[in-house]
DNA sequence: TACTGTAGATAAGCAATACTTATGAATAAG
DNA sequence: CTTATTCATAAGTATTGCTTATCTACAGTA
């Protein structure tokens, strides 16, 4: 026993006895090569270190491995099964290990990826499908929802990257992703905006409604400071966090609305009019500072970055928290 | 590096680190109990005992394994490959070393006896067939060959026990198994013996052959001596290792024999004339003495001495090298 | 805010392990 | 009979694994 050794302990169990995977590679080269001293030279150890590492696992085995033929020593029985076992546990090792430096690569593994809306229908999926294409092995678990629900599951452990809108806040790290300009849309016999702020502030009732995201989301509190930075104080007439259900509720003439160029500019005919810009939103790809970017959700970043070049221009958005410099920490 | 270490050593390959099953055995538990401290306690080994052992594992197999999560530690997704991993080698180690202790107990295991021709056709087959009642584990090579043939390959390690006529001699230990007389057996019509032998005395050809065992052979020369005791010059005239060939050859008239009475009176009807005690022909269960006794053989020897008890008298058996010494060595 | 308890990490020290070189014993070969 | 080969043993050292004592971080609580 070591150290002091004060801890009590019982006389039973144990069981398992400490081996070493030497000793099993030892017994493997051993057993293929049929010579202590050709096995030792293969394993670059000394022929002593091998014979005593081999009487080692014999003792902790229980049983003799090797029997005394000639000067040579012969596999009993025991030994061959042992020496079986060997193989296996050593394939076995050779696997994971295999297994643990692809995932360490990401190259292999599961990717959890929370996505909001417009990322999944517009940013996000090029990249998801090149990921796919180039990294077959990646597992990938995807889900959609607001900003801050996705944020929480990232804090809660239950995703590994979330494509939200920034910024992200403490305790999360992020790269941008996509700076999404969004409009007012109005459908397209609405009366002037102009008018319809005159209106308001002259106390009239306004004479149509929004179509908005939900109130308390993120992209809400952005649009809302857009709109009053514009002038205008606008009436929830419908909410949604659903931006292409914004955009049908204006097409259909209920309501202005707020979207992404993208959502707006989606579908077959563009039936509505673009008004002035009211936000510029920042996609960005977040991951929990703590653990640091898991290589899968790294090669993920990279491809929709790739993939979104030119669409919009992430450099160019303003209130990214330096990105930049955690994109390159590891890479 | 240890030591002086004056040994080339190359910088590549080395692929499999030196892990301890301690510290498999500790992400095992780890795993399942979910906090390194109960795991700890579990295995009865000091907190940072088990956390520095994880530390070490991780290191070697080049990935984390846990992340922080509050003031736990998680498994990561390579921590719960390695997990698994663990799970299956701990399993197969406690698989190898149950099946190495039932070995060394002789309950399971390949144990390969040869038997020369009466032993395989009366002295050992109940034994034989005990053990396979009481140790179906146990898989068995059966060889039957004569004495000398059998000893070689015992030598070669091609056998494991051999049951053959003794003393077995130099390099073998031995333990009895019965003892067989070997009488004159003549056919039917045949003239006594005295004038058998008388009529070679006088210079007459023998009216007879004999039916005898191989010249050269162990039993050959035990009964050409018991012949020459009774005044007898057997003239071979027929050779056979085949016992039940030269009963046969008697029953037919062809000639005398000399058999163990086993085989004389074995079949339906005995036809044969017994005339006196040629030899007393020891069996014997030989094996290397350099290995010691198997513990598969030495159960087999014991049944079969357990069967054959009351048939033969062992003990009373001339020419037997001590081998009760032998019997009572490890059991 | 601070106090308290808990989970795990770190530090220092000792024992067991694993390796080294040097040498010995047994066996095979010339 | 001498020599070479194969493995075992001996003595010494570096590494590993465990101990106790202590520290840090976090969560619950007053």
């Amino acid at each position: 026993m070591a150290g002091g050794m004060e801890m009590e302990r019982d006389a039973g169990a144990a069981a398992i006895p400490p081996i070493n995977f030497r000793s099993l590679l030892c017994l493997q080269e051993a057993a293929r090569s049929g010579s202590f001293t050709d096995a030792a030279l293969e394993m670059r150890i000394s022929q002593p270190a091998l014979s005593q590492s081999l009487a080692e696992l014999s003792k902790r085995l229980g049983a003799p491995l090797f029997r005394k033929e000639g000067r040579r020593r012969a596999l009993t029985e025991g030994g061959r099964r042992a020496a079986r076992y060997a193989d296996r546990v050593i394939g076995q090792t050779a696997d994971l290990l295999l297994w643990l430096d692809r995932w360490e690569r990401g190259e292999v593994g599961l990717l959890r990826v929370g996505m909001i809306d417009t990322a999944c229908l517009y940013t996000v999926p090029a990249g998801l499908s090149r990921l796919r294409e180039e990294h077959s092995e990646i597992e990938l678990n995807l889900v959609v929802d607001d900003s801050a629900s996705l944020l929480s599951m990232l804090d809660e452990y239950q995703l590994d990257l979330a494509f939200t809108v920034g910024p992200a806040g403490e305790g999360f790290d992020s790269a941008p992703i996509a700076v999404e300009p969004m409009h007012i849309y109005s459908p397209p016999g609405f009366p002037p905006l102009e008018e319809a702020g005159a209106a308001e502030e002259a106390g009239r009732a306004a004479p149509e409604g929004w179509a908005l995201f939900p109130a308390g989301s993120r992209t809400r509190r952005m649009v809302d400071q857009g709109l009053v930075r514009l002038g205008i104080q606008p009436r929830a007439a419908l909410e949604s966090a659903n931006p292409t259900v914004l955009r049908q509720m204006a097409a259909l003439g209920y309501a202005r609305t707020v979207l992404p160029r993208q959502v707006a500019e989606a579908g077959a005919a563009p039936v509505l009019e673009e008004g002035p810009l009211a936000a510029l939103r920042p996609v960005e790809g977040v991951w929990r500072s703590a653990d640091g970017l898991d290589p899968r959700a790294r090669r993920l970043i990279r491809l929709v970055q790739r993939e979104s070049e030119g669409e919009s221009a992430p450099a160019a958005a303003p209130g990214l928290k330096g990105a930049l410099g955690q994109r390159g920490r590891r890479g």
